[in-house]
DNA sequence: TTCAATGTTTAGAC
DNA sequence: GGTCTAAACATTGA
């Protein structure tokens, strides 16, 4: 009866989702991007690179913490290896975007590999790209929104927080912007990936085959004390779910944050591992339908309560059964979850 | 002026 | 040594 109850209103939240669109990139966010710039950049050839927050570009494989002492010359090498370079495609991995860009006249390598350039790519709390065009300039006037500054009235780009402009040969543009700075970019050869400490680290993509219950029971029970929220937010368990996605799908596994992965019952564990796939893909396709004007000024925002059960709404009334929304502090993090939904 | 926001890393405790 | 927690870090705006 319960399990009824969760469906449907599993299915009425998804329906009313037409204009949702969350903030914080994570996942479904990350992959709404990487399928809106698959299609905006392919085979567009890069004429120009203009850094303006050195910090926020590096070379090579070394660590993130690495890049925040960027010099004026690796600021010149990053330019230099992007010019004349064609986007072949994006990829995702947990929440870095991979960009595959081409050499700038490609000859056959005998092995195929070794060639490409690869620009790594973490957005963070705040990163934004906005993919612009003539046809989107004129529609636009050049006024765009950034992202946490619903309130602000919009900017013209490039802004004050534009740090990186991709300027190509037919004239478009690529804008990165980062109100807070915490993201990154980062070239590799395709040949150095193996060495990207971050993408060794992380765990299974939930959303991959290979992510079974058995593999996700054997990562979360080796975590026996860890609080299943923090779990569950931990890359190296699960790739890819952030505080707003393990929030949602606690709750509509019945789990409260706080309980210790130990004191979970395995039907209780295996309610979450259910619950991640739909939670996910329900924010994909979200995206998915506002999704022509994600990277334009996307006048969907602000909207993004209306399908969070939990996430944000402390003090609020559960949607489910009118208990008042609590929050927990977890390792610094909200945690908020319905005291009579979750157990 | 302090606080809160995030993913990720690190230091220190257990 | 592995697991776990809290603090730190990047920075801005309220």
């Amino acid at each position: 009866m319960r399990n009824n109850n969760s469906l449907l209103n599993f299915i009425i939240s998804t329906i009313s989702l037409f204009l949702t669109s969350a903030i914080m990139p994570e996942l479904p966010e990350v992959q709404t991007i990487v399928n809106e710039l698959n299609r905006k950049l392919k085979n567009r050839t890069i004429k120009s690179v203009e850094v303006n927050a050195p910090k926020m570009v590096a070379v090579g494989p070394s660590i993130v913490s690495n890049i925040r002492t960027a010099s004026k010359r690796s600021v010149n090498k990053f330019i230099s290896l992007l010019k004349g370079k064609k986007f072949l495609s994006v990829k995702r991995r947990a929440k870095l975007l991979i960009f595959d860009l081409s050499e700038p006249s490609p000859r056959p390598s005998p092995r195929g590999r070794g060639r490409n350039t690869l620009m790594l790519v973490h957005l963070k709390m705040t990163g934004q790209f906005i993919f612009e065009d003539k046809k989107l300039r004129a529609k636009t006037g050049g006024q765009y929104r950034m992202f946490n500054k619903l309130s602000a009235p919009f900017v013209k780009l490039p802004g004050k927080h534009t740090h990186v402009i991709f300027k190509f040969v037919d004239g478009s543009h690529l804008y990165f912007n980062d109100i807070r700075k915490f993201g990154y970019m980062k070239l590799v050869r395709d040949n150095e990936i193996n060495q990207v400490k971050e993408l060794q680290e992380y765990g299974p993509e939930p959303l991959d085959k290979k992510f079974t219950m058995r593999a996700f029971f054997t990562a979360v029970k080796k975590r026996h004390h860890g609080k299943i929220k923090q779990v569950l937010m931990d890359p190296k368990v699960v790739a890819g779910i952030g505080n707003i996605y393990s929030d949602e799908i606690l709750f509509h596994a019945g789990a409260r944050p706080t309980r210790a992965v130990s004191s979970l019952t395995d039907k209780e564990l295996a309610a979450v591992y259910k619950w991640i796939k739909p939670v996910l893909i329900k924010g994909i396709k979200a995206k998915g339908s506002s999704v022509g004007d994600f990277v334009r000024t996307d006048g969907s925002w602000g909207q993004m309560g209306k399908f969070h059960f939990v996430y944000g709404r402390k003090g609020q009334k559960c949607k489910r059964c009118g208990s008042t929304i609590e929050a927990v502090k977890l390792g610094g993090r909200t945690g908020s979850f319905c005291p009579h939904c979750q157990k």
